[in-house]
DNA sequence: TTTTTTGTGTTAGTCAATAACATGTTACTG
DNA sequence: CAGTAACATGTTATTGACTAACACAAAAAA
């Protein structure tokens, strides 16, 4: 087989980037940082950046939680009420992150809300979470739901989540996280009850 | 006296640049439209483009929908709750343009939705109008509320506010906006109550 | 009139992103 | 094993957004 060989060298290349790039980023500040010297960094050609990332922004933006928070998401058990099921799935999924790796997620997310371009690109980004979410609340109990109501209220999980994630990092990671997410969608029931 | 009439040229500027730059970008797209050929259609060199607009994507994304709103929410009686204040507001506010312009407010949300890089600004943009929501919950009569809680509630107002704009674009203007954003706040009071 | 302010143009530059083409390296095939 | 296809990477050149430095003109203020 060939795939396994070239497909292991691929993400060993691309997590080169990635940690080159976020070490400068961290370093510098995005903007200060060109992508030349990324790719100088990792040891490859500016191309070969472009090869593995569209866009500047896409190293930091690309995390991988999706495929996590569904699994998440579906062990759930299926009498609970949609956006619960996803109010808890995301607080222990952010906890998961949280409990192993929190100066990492502290400093990437505080990255990521401090800079302009990097906060502009997180919604685009998002656009797959939020997805999910619309998966999650039409799925099989949508019970006369319009595609409206799916969309606006996977819309609002959305904003509880980056509200708690921004409370959390302005407050230097003080609270823990998962316990702001509780807060943020408790407001919501609170607010709009 | 001078500032007057320097404002008023400076005004006059600044719309024929935005003019230009929508004409354009209906005509042909938003990222085949080079700034430097917005500047010419305007009369202008591409030096003063950037001297009224930061870039490219300001051109679009600045409305001056902000005070109007903001009068809105405060010419509505103070014992209603805040987010149905906030919620009315946004209604009636959004039906003036509609009934003005709908047209053009049609082709330009469109325009916005449709452009991978307007989007991601749409957001940064509408921290102003998240903050004007947080002022309104948090304000006078905010019993209580902690700042995490006001956040989350504003944030959660501006995705009804998104998403009914969004579903309002993708069915290409068939059913009335101010409807649709009745829908969405509708949408949360049902899902997370 | 002189001086200063203000708006604009010109020019030259940086940097992200794309395209075209060359090269080396690994995997398949006879 | 020779040859060829497939793939990853590099080199170079170009576009286009955006910035900085300096020059110039016209109106305001002295």
């Amino acid at each position: 087989m060939s795939g396994d060989w070239r497909a292991d060298k691929r993400a060993r290349t691309r997590a080169r980037i990635q940690e080159a790039a976020l070490e400068l980023f961290l370093e510098q500040g995005f903007d200060a940082t060109t992508v030349a010297r990324i790719a100088e960094r990792a040891g490859v050609s500016h191309m070969t950046f472009f090869r593995y990332f569209p866009t500047k922004e896409d190293v930091v933006l690309q995390d991988g939680y999706d495929p996590m928070l569904e699994e998440m998401i579906r062990s759930r058990p299926a009498g609970e009420p949609p956006v619960t099921r996803i109010r808890t799935a995301v607080r222990d999924g952010l906890a998961l992150v949280y409990d192993a790796d929190r100066d990492a997620l502290l400093a990437r997310t505080r990255l990521l809300l401090s800079t302009p371009g990097l906060r502009a690109g997180l919604w685009e980004n998002q656009e797959g979470t939020q997805r999910l979410f619309e998966r999650a609340l039409g799925g099989p109990d949508a019970d006369g739901r319009s595609p409206l109501r799916v969309r606006a209220a996977a819309a609002a999980c959305l904003a509880a989540l980056v509200t708690a994630l921004t409370a959390w990092v302005e407050g230097d990671g003080a609270e823990p996280l998962p316990d702001l997410v509780d807060e943020a969608f408790d407001a919501l029931r609170a607010e709009f009850g």
